[in-house]
DNA sequence: GTCTATAGAGTGATAGAC
DNA sequence: GTCTATCACTCTATAGAC
């Protein structure tokens, strides 16, 4: 028995079958990994080493390294776009907004490395990678976008410059990502609030 | 004669001696290299070639490439604090902010690369010049902290959380590095009063 | 000061045994 | 599915000729 089937409590498998348990880590210690140290930084051995496997073994999960990266922010794109359509999108533009910004916060909880490496490895895409994931970048900063378009249209919202003003509370909201840890003094609810109020304000409304 | 002999306009020289064009060549070209495609991703062959020398040369003005990093960084960071110092200390903290607003937007103007990578390749720098770096960044950020906190107190400001409100805003200045070209639609001065607007509104000046 | 050459370690990825 | 072993490079950094 070897350490890892310790650690998976899996000791009835045969040696080295793993394939329901590994290919979730893999993912989950590179999603780990390129947060802290940047994509370029880690290397398919230092995956497999936190993993337990050797890097060989990785190659039965992902065709290589690029496709591990894409994966992971795809997937987290997806999930980010399909979360928000589930959330608030009616009402007043400033209900809308409130609703975007408590949204965006509070997807920080469960995904707070997701949404790191999402803004932090886009240059570490091939193009044709890079092209997929902008795109679902821009769907959804479209969203904020159109409810602060409709926030000026119907005067609740004073905004010189809609399109910079989606550009600026996008890397304000983000921001959140380089400095708020779970153990700290404030709970992401708190944060959400104090954001809310900034961003509220800062479109007039 | 060769190709960089060329590019120089260096004809009288002796053939490989350029000591005073080639230090202040390697910093520029990495620092666009780091910022456009991160250090780690960056090899001292690639500055070298970009260059126009051989990697080796390379030593000759920089013990390794981590130094060229924190000397890239640690310029920035002092250059930085001493622009801003020359900048407008003075009046109210509405003044004040706006001063300080429009202070870190214009910087964008000649050292784009340098705000990026100061806050992009802060994980690639060794523990102890860290701590260096950040220190520096904590002065800075200290000077916005101190400007919110007095407008708190004297009731200009209206803010829950000043120390968050100090990374908020920092992070949505920040971002003008993500999006901002000098070829694009908006001047720098355009930038500046649309986030000033933004920033003002936001602390409830 | 720059060159060529190279040491020594590390890289992504693959082949074949089990 | 994982292992060991390895290919073919690339990496940082250094040594010594010029």
């Amino acid at each position: 028995m070897n350490a890892r089937s310790v650690i998976d409590g899996d000791m009835a498998r045969t040696t080295g079958s793993h394939s329901d348990i590994t290919g979730p880590r893999i993912r989950e210690v590179a999603l780990r990994l390129f947060a802290a140290e940047g994509y370029a930084a880690v290397s398919m051995r230092k995956i497999a080493a936190e993993v337990g496997v050797q890097a060989g073994a990785l190659y039965n999960y992902t065709p290589d390294k690029q496709s591990l990266l894409f994966d992971l922010m795809h997937g987290h794109m997806e999930d980010l776009l399909a979360a928000r359509a589930q959330a608030g999108t009616a009402g007043t533009p400033t209900d809308r907004l409130e609703a975007f910004t408590r949204f965006h916060i509070s997807y920080h909880e469960e995904r707070p490395h997701e949404i790191f490496i999402a803004y932090m490895e886009l240059r570490n895409l091939t193009p044709e990678n890079f092209v997929v994931i902008e795109g679902l970048r821009g769907k959804y900063e479209d969203e904020l976008s159109g409810i602060l378009r409709a926030g000026v249209e119907s005067g609740e919202f004073t905004l010189v410059d809609p399109r910079v003003a989606t550009r600026a509370i996008i890397s304000m909201l983000n921001g959140v990502t380089t400095w708020y840890r779970r153990e700290g003094r404030l709970s992401l609810t708190d944060v959400e609030t104090i954001y809310w109020d900034m961003v509220r304000k800062a479109v007039g409304a």
